[in-house]
DNA sequence: AACATCTGTCGACGTGCATCGACTCATCGT
DNA sequence: ACGATGAGTCGATGCACGTCGACAGATGTT
């Protein structure tokens, strides 16, 4: 079957959605204006349009709280399916590498048109 | 720092050359006539294309032998800082790292909206 | 209610990339 | 030496995607 890092990787070949990452990562909940305050070099429909990618491709989460949404990583999405794509990848056939994997995602991708007419 | 996931990232993000890293994980080393053999849909030309992104990217190494060169994975190369990155960054903060299988997933959100393209 | 703030979406534009055919170079066989 | 085969490169082409400004919808504030 064609798992889903697919939807992670094409996610993850951007850099300013990297950068993204990295700062949730690090800061762990944000809201869009905080994420732009954060990434210089695009304006904000960039970032949002980013976002978007990030939050349909399921390697994030989005929150909505009043006239802000916050968004912070889903460690249990897609990127975690691309993780486990490069383990078995790279460690086909060596020795073991231990990967928890504690399971409890209820949250998936919403859809993923584009404005569909 | 700045590593090198990015090229690993910009090299995993095309399906053609996951498709090739696939194949490679799975037959070891393959000459480019025998990788052009297992990858459908896509000329030779472009495996070739693609071998040398994956190459110049630090994805796979390249033999010499005869007329052939022969591919294989490159397990110590930046798909390895790829792996590392997205393992600091699902991981960042987790402690409890317990032994799972890798194989969950209920609520698969595959391709969407594209089908009927 | 009127206004301000937050964020997503739409349409347009430019660029980078995947794809291919034709060509070139190197190596092998006879 | 000559032809055959394996494989990289070059130039052209088409499309997908990143980027942005303008606009729209929702929520908070006064």
């Amino acid at each position: 079957m064609e798992a889903n890092e697919n939807l992670a990787f094409d996610a993850l070949s951007d850099r300013i959605r990297r950068r993204i990452l990295n700062v949730l990562g690090e800061e762990g909940e944000l809201s869009v204006g905080e994420i732009v305050a954060h990434i210089d070099a695009v304006g904000r429909t960039t970032v949002s349009s980013h976002l978007r990618v990030l939050r349909t491709s399921g390697v994030v989460i989005e929150r909505k709280s009043g006239r802000n949404r916050y968004y912070s990583l889903d460690r249990e999405g897609t990127a975690r399916d691309a993780f486990t794509y490069l383990q078995s990848l790279l460690h086909a056939g060596l020795d073991a590498v231990e990967t928890s994997t504690p399971r409890a995602s209820d949250a998936e991708p919403e859809d993923r048109g584009r404005g569909a007419g």
